[in-house]
This record gives structure tokens, sequence and C-alpha cells, in this order.
RNA sequence: GGGCCGGUAGCUCAGUUGGUUAGAGCACACCCUUGAUAAGGGUGGGGUCGAAAGUUCGAGUCUUUCUCGGCCCA
């Protein structure tokens, strides 16, 4: 007998998969039978599901946490694509802003070049050019995950009609009134010269002088505090000279203490909270004192004081005002305000009516509103301060503290709050706030603990600062009256400015005449031109306007914003605030949050620590599908862990997967014939064959409950252990001996075929989302369509006749009789009876119930035995028995069965 | 420092309103197979559910504290 006569599985399908190598043409082929086209070809007129993208900043190669969203929005696109939807990802990048502003002044650094000698209109160019650049390289990283969307078409915050439409969309704050302009403290670099949003801000160790500093009570009705001096304690003695007033917390108690000690404070009342006494003694090396009395913190209501200075000339009131900021974590339980150095302090003199003035210029020296110190530099004023505060006898101490604080993530330069003259956009005047937290109560958001985490973002924020001292951005289309200094608000004026964008881009805007912006109504002579940019934000927040509403094969709102779990501060968060502002609602229905990617160990990737992989290198080891495959088996409701045991172990269960593949295109000789499912006639197929067609329906069903809630790694897993427990273990081991044995004529093995034809088709879509690249490559080995794609199909629909409750009953009992019948035989196996379970006959004894269901199985088959008995025994105490023999005769050398006679089945036979 | 989220086998994940002995797949070990063969099958070991305390007849599940990690904010 010789294997020729056998049906042994035959492909051309490998084994081995060889990704690396291999993805890259298939890439190749998509743009070759160009797949983006053909989608929307075939989808057209069908329901949208519109997943926008948040743009990534054109800058630096994509990291692994690009690698997951550019990945997940993949999945999510390709589902709902292939539930017959017409699903459209455009993707997008964010350009403009500080961090490309700071590559092209490194490269002026590096070729000795003055960005100040550099026309803004060429330097902007240069900004241009650079994210043009990396949109190029990062399109290529995109596809070589296996993206599929608008690559030719993409749209940028750049773009001469982004640029158009951000100024339109300004007009409409501008008009509305809800865009103010306001004078706040700022963190703002000396160095970069600009102010600083949050995202640009880091916050690291550094060392301060600390002071404490005595203000002498000058005006009190409270007898007890007569010549006491209050006591105050800083880590920034710069803010000193711009100091307005001092706070107290009305919750705290105080003490009056009367130094002792032989220096020049003896005999002086100071005024410290009771909580801090200790500290303040200590560090002030006070030895000797009295406590004279106890005040509760609301006796300082009205108490005016004089500032520190007030012998040279700064003699003005320094009233004491109540803040809630003011704790005894550390200082005194008085706290400095300088309103133009810190938004409390701000904020509390704003309320009080102190405004702040204009103390430090935009290089960090003091204006001339600072007398004795104007022209210095605050990073050099410490010891001036200090060095004044000492001659004048009001510092009692002075030191130095290492502790948190905030630096630029450019120049790691210290920043400071400086106030400046700002663009917002109220929070309140308008209503925004609550029409934001409205519009988030009509989101869905994935997972759902994202809502709760940006509306009590929205609650809390102070109003939107929208306007930098930068180059690279779009330019506020602002224009201030000399006369009366009131904006310019003038449709006309805006659409102009948008109009002349469309066509030149916002470049012109700095090229020195602004009349043409005016048009004829207005004369430039009249007006300032303001030369703040908008802040990035407002650029990507904006950008369903420019790319949702304007492009037709879109829709606004979009079905949904996917973004790492940051973005509820960011883009979720602007891009909510701009079209509430502008439109009532948000432009998104769902919102979906992945979370960050760590390493192994569940710690952030980082240089320092050396865990930090790069994308590429996943790509060179293993392939874009394996890290598919990453993305769909990890929950990204938390954050993902990923290091190279972990792509190893989703590599083997890739290899599960391919294999299982690759067993049914060998029995079908890599012939795929599209089965009509509900033209099956289910009732005609062995029990087996039934039971598989209701285990397909089954997780058909599970899987669209997986794909509706957005739980892929629940669907990956389902995925992957039908593939092993129920096809290779179960289904496929059963079958082996029918299809390599059985005559191709058999209406069993023509059944199996069936099934093997119908799992083909079903694998091949479910995975297709997933494993995007594997399954095109095994449909274009069976198609016969050379321009074909998965990606072009729609899931299966299981008719409902495949589901059958009763039997899947049935053959849950079936398969643990299995399950007994294969301890037995392991041990006889461990003794060395046998060793392949054919070398076995079993003896199967069960109660009446369950033989009554068993009896009419040839367990011989399920147990791939060589012979099986099943009876029936009520007087057993386990529910099942079974019995393993050594089979006795001969090996059939067709179906490998051992029989006393010669092997009566009827293929055998004929060979 | 504050807010939010999380910690279940080596890994990826399940675990209903608190209710038997905490599950699955992979990995691992051993065995079998050599007609899916750098594949396939079988059996098995493995968990103080981050830690402690509390509520309860009963806690992976509820409460508190601590700890570790992540994101955001200061």
């Amino acid at each position: 007998m010789s294997k020729e006569n056998l049906n042994l599985p035959k492909t051309s399908f490998s084994m081995k998969a060889n990704l690396p190598q291999k993805e890259p043409g298939l890439i190749d082929f998509w743009d070759k039978i160009n797949l983006y086209q053909n989608l929307r070809e075939e989808s057209k007129g069908k329901e949208k599901f519109i997943l926008h993208d948040g743009p990534p900043y054109a800058n630096g190669n994509i990291h692994m946490g690009t690698a997951l969203n550019k990945i997940l929005k993949d999945i999510i696109t390709k589902f709902h694509q292939m539930d017959d939807k017409d699903s459209v990802y455009v993707p997008g990048w964010d350009c403009h802003g500080l961090p490309i502003e700071w590559k092209i002044e490194e490269l002026y650094k590096k070729n000795k070049k003055n960005k100040n000698e550099v026309p803004i209109v060429e330097f902007r160019k240069e900004c241009r050019d650079f994210a043009n650049k990396w949109i190029k390289v990062h399109k290529d990283q995109f596809k070589r995950l296996g993206v599929i969307g608008d690559w030719e078409n993409y749209y940028s915050t750049m773009s001469f009609d982004a640029e158009a439409q951000i100024v339109r969309e300004l007009g409409k704050f501008l008009k509305e009134g809800s865009l103010y302009k306001g004078y706040k403290p700022v963190l703002w670099s000396t160095v970069e010269k600009t102010a600083l949003s949050d995202a640009e801000v880091e916050y690291m160790d550094h060392t301060s002088d600390t002071i404490y500093v005595s203000f002498l009570i000058n005006k009190t009705e409270v007898k007890d505090l007569e010549g006491c001096q209050i006591i105050i304690w800083t880590t920034t003695p710069w803010t000193i000279p711009a100091n307005k007033a001092l706070a107290y917390n009305e919750s705290l108690k105080y003490l009056i203490l009367e130094i002792e000690d032989d220096n020049e404070f003896k005999q002086s009342k100071v005024v410290v909270a009771k909580e801090l006494l200790e500290s303040f003694t200590k560090e002030c090396n006070i030895e000797k004192y009295k406590i004279i009395k106890e005040l509760p913190g609301k006796t300082f209501k009205g108490v005016i004081c004089k500032h520190p200075f007030f012998d040279i000339g700064y003699d003005y009131d320094v009233p004491m005002l109540e803040a809630r900021f003011v704790t005894t974590e550390q200082g005194t339980g008085f706290v400095h305000c300088a309103p133009s150095h810190g938004p409390d302090d701000f904020n509390l003199c704003i309320n009080n009516g102190i405004k702040a003035l204009e103390t430090v210029d935009d290089d960090g020296r003091y204006t001339k509103h600072i007398q004795k110190f104007e022209g210095t530099h605050i990073f050099k004023a410490n010891p001036l301060v200090i060095e004044k505060l000492k001659e004048l006898k009001r510092l009692l101490a002075n030191g130095k503290l290492r502790h948190s604080y905030p630096h630029s993530w450019r120049s790691k330069a210290p920043l400071v709050h400086r106030a400046t003259q700002q663009w917002f956009i109220s929070m309140e005047s308008h209503g925004l706030r609550k029409l934001a937290l409205k519009a988030l109560d009509e989101t869905k958001f994935y997972p759902n603990k994202g809502k709760e985490r940006i509306k009590s973002m929205i609650e809390t924020r102070p109003d939107w600062c929208v306007s930098r001292q930068r180059v690279w951005g779009v330019p506020l289309p602002i224009f201030v009256s000399k006369k009366d200094n009131k904006v310019l608000i003038d449709d006309e004026v805006f659409d102009t400015i948008a109009k002349i964008y469309e066509k030149e881009g916002s470049d012109c805007w700095f090229s020195g005449d602004f009349q043409r912006f005016l048009g004829k109504k207005y004369k430039a002579e009249d007006y300032v031109q303001s030369k703040d940019i908008v802040e990035v934000w407002f650029d990507s927040g904006s950008t369903h306007s420019f790319v949702l509403e304007k492009r037709d094969d879109l829709k606004w709102p979009a079905s949904m914003y996917l973004e790492g779990s940051d973005q509820h501060r960011g883009w979720f968060h602007s891009s909510l605030l701009e079209s509430c502002g502008t439109r009532g609602k948000a432009p998104f229905e769902s919102i979906l949050s992945h979370g960050f990617v760590v390493d192994g160990k569940g710690l952030k990737m980082s240089k320092s620590l050396g865990n930090v992989i790069a994308p590429e290198e996943i790509l060179k080891k293993y392939g874009a599908d394996i890290l598919r495959v990453w993305v769909a088996a990890s929950n990204y409701a938390e954050d993902l862990r990923i290091d190279y045991s972990i792509l190893e172990q989703h590599a083997e269960a890739y290899r599960k997967i391919r294999n299982t593949f690759r067993y049914i295109l060998g029995n079908l000789n890599d012939k795929f014939s599209e089965e009509n499912f509900s033209k099956i006639e289910v009732n005609k197929l062995p029990e087996l064959e039934q039971y598989m067609l209701h285990k397909i329906s089954i997780l058909n069903e599970n899987f669209h409950k997986n794909f509706d809630n957005y739980t892929f790694h629940n669907l990956y897993k389902e995925l992957l252990n039908f593939c092993t427990v129920d096809l290779s273990a179960f289904y496929f081991d059963i079958r082996k001996d029918t299809l390599y044995c059985d005559n191709l004529k058999s209406e069993k093995r023509k059944s199996c075929i069936t099934i093997l034809n119908i799992l083909l088709d079903c694998l091949l879509k479910w995975f297709a989302p997933i494993l995007s690249f594997t399954t095109e490559e095994i449909y274009s080995l069976v198609t016969k369509n050379s321009n074909d794609s998965i990606h072009l199909k729609k899931f299966i629909k299981t008719p409902q006749n495949w589901q059958n409750k009763n039997l899947n009953e049935k053959w849950e009992k079936l398969k643990k009789i299995r399950d007994v019948a294969n301890i037995s035989i392991e041990e006889k196996r461990a003794n060395k009876l046998i060793g392949s379970s054919l070398e076995s006959n079993i003896k199967i004894k069960l109660k009446k119930d369950l033989y009554n269901i068993a009896k009419d199985f040839d367990f011989a088959e399920l147990c791939i035995t060589s012979a099986a008995e099943v009876l029936s025994d009520d007087d057993l105490d386990q529910e099942i028995i079974v019995e393993t023999s050594k089979a006795e005769g001969n090996k059939c050398n067709v179906c490998w069965k051992i029989r006393k006679n010669k092997c009566e089945r009827h293929e055998c036979f004929l060979n």
C-alpha cells in the first residue's frame, strides 16, 4: 500500500510564515489593485462609519504607542467595513507648533544662523518642509503596519484650507464674544520667550532659594496685632518686588511670638501659623521666644501691611486677603502674593481689585514697574533681593530647597509665572462648559470610565488660553483699533483672510502688508495687527470642521474618535470645546480610549530603563501580523504590556492559527469552493458536522457581541480557542481518518469537505481585520480572481438552522465520555502498554441515561481507537467508566486500525 | 503632593447581584505520534486572587489603610 492512494493534505501554503519578507509584497498588492478605492466603490451608499483620525504630530519616527493606535484604528475600521458599512479612514497629521519650530532653531544654531535675521515667512517655510518630510516617513511606517486608508488624500493642519478654516472658526468665537483679551500669568519660558502649554511643561527637581520675610503691620483694628510682623516664606525671592498682597487661611490658628534671641529681631513680635511653629523656629534659628497669644485666622481680615521695601520707595499698602490655597504643608501659614507671577495670586488679587502689571518682560527682566531693580534678569535677582531684605532687616532666614518645579520640555529651563496679554475662550460667558458637559452625556465611551475622566476635567478647567507668542502656527486673525483699543469684528474680514489663506496659506500674514486682509472698509494705519499664533490644540480641535464637514466622503459628527487615554485632556477635550463653542454639539458619537504601552513588568518605556521596543524591531523580527495579534489580544482599556517574551507567546499562537488554515488548505488541495450557507442541508450531514455548524454559529454570535462592545481581546481569544480546542484537537483530529482514507466520493468525506470550505470562509473573514496580511495571503492563494481581496468581503451570516441546542448538549456529553476515555488510554500509555491511541480498544460503561445517548455513536472514531464498545451498566459508582486494552491483530496499512481479521472497511478493502 | 484607573497561574485574559474545590488558552513537564511533521495528539504540575485589617454564616467580588504601577494635574 503506497501513500499515493491516500488523500493526504497538499498545499502551497507554507508552514513558515516569513512575514517580514512577505508583508511588503502584500502592501504592493493592495496598492496595485487600488484596494482603498475599490472599498469605496464597493460600499457606495451604505451606512457610513467614520473613525476620525486624531492627527499625530509630524515629527520623529513612530513608537509603540503610535503603532498601537493606528493598528487599533485599522482593526475597527476593517470590522465596520466587513460589517457591511462604508467605513472610511482618512489619516491626518498635526503640523504646527513648538517642537518643529525648535527643530528648525536647532538647525540654525548648528549652522550659526540667527533666527531673528531670517524673515518669518522663510522660517515658516522651513517648518512646513520639515513637517512634510515627516508626514512622508510616517505614511510609509503606518502603511507597513497594514493600515488601509486614504493615504493619497490625507489631511494636515497646515494645509491651506485647514489654515483658512481655523481662521473662520476663530472668527466665530470672536464674533460671539467668547474669545476675549485677558491678562493672566501663564507659565513662561524666558529662554524660548514664550508661554508654554501644559503639555510642554515637565516637572523636574530644582533647587530654589528660600526666604523667610517679615511684613510689618501698618494698619489694624486688632490691638494685639499692632506692631506685629507677618512672616511669609517663599521659594521665589525675585517675586518679592512684585508683591501686592498677603494671603492667610481663615480655618488656621495663628500665634504671636516674641523673639527673645539676641539679634536684630530681638523683642520683635512675629505671627505664624500654630501648626508651623516648630519648623519656623527651627529654620530661622529662633531659640528663645515667648508665645504672646493665639489668634484665629479671621483676625487678619482688613489688616494692611507695609511692603518690606517700604523704605526704598515701595510705599504702597499690602492688604491681607483670605485664601483657601494657604496650607500648613510648608512655610508660615501666610503666602506672599504677586499677582503677575502666580495663578492663585492673580485670582485672589483680581477678586480684590488689585490688578496685575507687566512686571517682567519677555526676556525675564524687570520692567519699569519694579523700582530699583529695572533691567535685572529675574534669574539673577534672588541674591540682590535677599541682600536688600537683609539690609532693611526684613529677612529672618534664607536657605535652599530641592523640590519639583516646572521646566520647559524642550530647553529644560525652569519656567516662571508671568502675566502677559493673552487671548482666551471663556468657559462661562456663552455657556461653553454646560454645553460641553451635556455633549459628553450624549457620547458613548469605550471603556465607560473615560466619560467621568473627561467630565471632571471639563467641570474644573479654567478659560482656554488660545494664543501663543510663536511663529509656526495659524496667526490669530485679530486687529486692534489704535483709536479705541477695540478688536475688529467683521465677518467680511475673516472671510477675506480665509480666502487668501486658501490660496497662499497663512504664511502671508507675516509678509508685512496687512491692508489686503482688511479690504476696502478699513485702513491698515488705524489698526495694530496681532502677531500671536493660535495654540496647536485649537488647530487639532478644529479638524472636525475642515475634515469631517468639508469632505463628501465623510460625515459630521464622526462615528468615533479613538486615541490614547492622555487625550482626554488633549484632542478629545479640545475638539469637544471647539465644536461645542461653534456648533453646540460634540463632533463625535463615541470615544474609544486606550491605555499606554508599558514593558513586560508594567513600567513605562524609557531610554534610561532601556526597556524601549521600537515597532520597527518587531516588524523586522516578527512582522506586522504578530504586532496586530498583540493589539487584538491585549485589553486596551488598561495599559498594554509588551516585551519579547510576550511577543513570542503571540507568535506561537499565530503559528497555531496559521497551521489551522494550513490543515484546511491541505485537505482542500488549495481549492476553496464557496458554500451557500443557506442552502446547506443540515440534516443530511453527519452529526459531527452538524455539531460543527452549531459551534460556528455560536462563535459567530459571540464574535458580533464582542465586536459591538469593542472587546477584541475576548473576541480574539474565542477565535484562538476555537482553532485550538474545537478544530485542531477535536474535529480535525477525528476527521483525519475520513479525509485521508475515505473515498473521494464518500458522503461523509464530502460533508467534511463542505465543513472545511465553510470553516475557511469563516476563519478568513473573522481573522481578516486582525491578521490582515495572512488572511490576504491565503485568500489570494484560493481565489480565482487575481484582483480580489479578502478585505473587500463581508462578514458571514449563519442561518438560524445551524444552531441546535439539543445537539450541542448531547455532544457536550459525548465529549465528556471522550475525555474519560483519553484518561484511560493515557494510563495504558504511561504503562508502556500502548503508544498511539489506535493501538487500543476501549470499553465504555455508562449509566442508562448516558448510554441511551451514546449507544449510536462510533467511539472508535471519536476517540481515535481501533475499536470501541459501549455498554449500559446501572451499577456504576461513577457516571462513566472506560477500560482500555491493547488492540490485538494486524495494523491495516490504510487506516492504521488494528484488527484481528482483515480490515473490513470498504475503502481499505478496495485497496 | 492631589485626582482618576489598575494589580487574578510564567504570559494573555475570563470570573454574573458576595455562595461548592478560582477557570480558559498559551508556555512548562512527561508521554505518544511521524499520513498537518521546525507540525499534530494525550496527560499533568502550577494561584495565600498585590498586602493587611474589617463587614458577613460566607469575600477574588463590599469597606478602610498600605504598597506597586500607569495616566492626568500641581
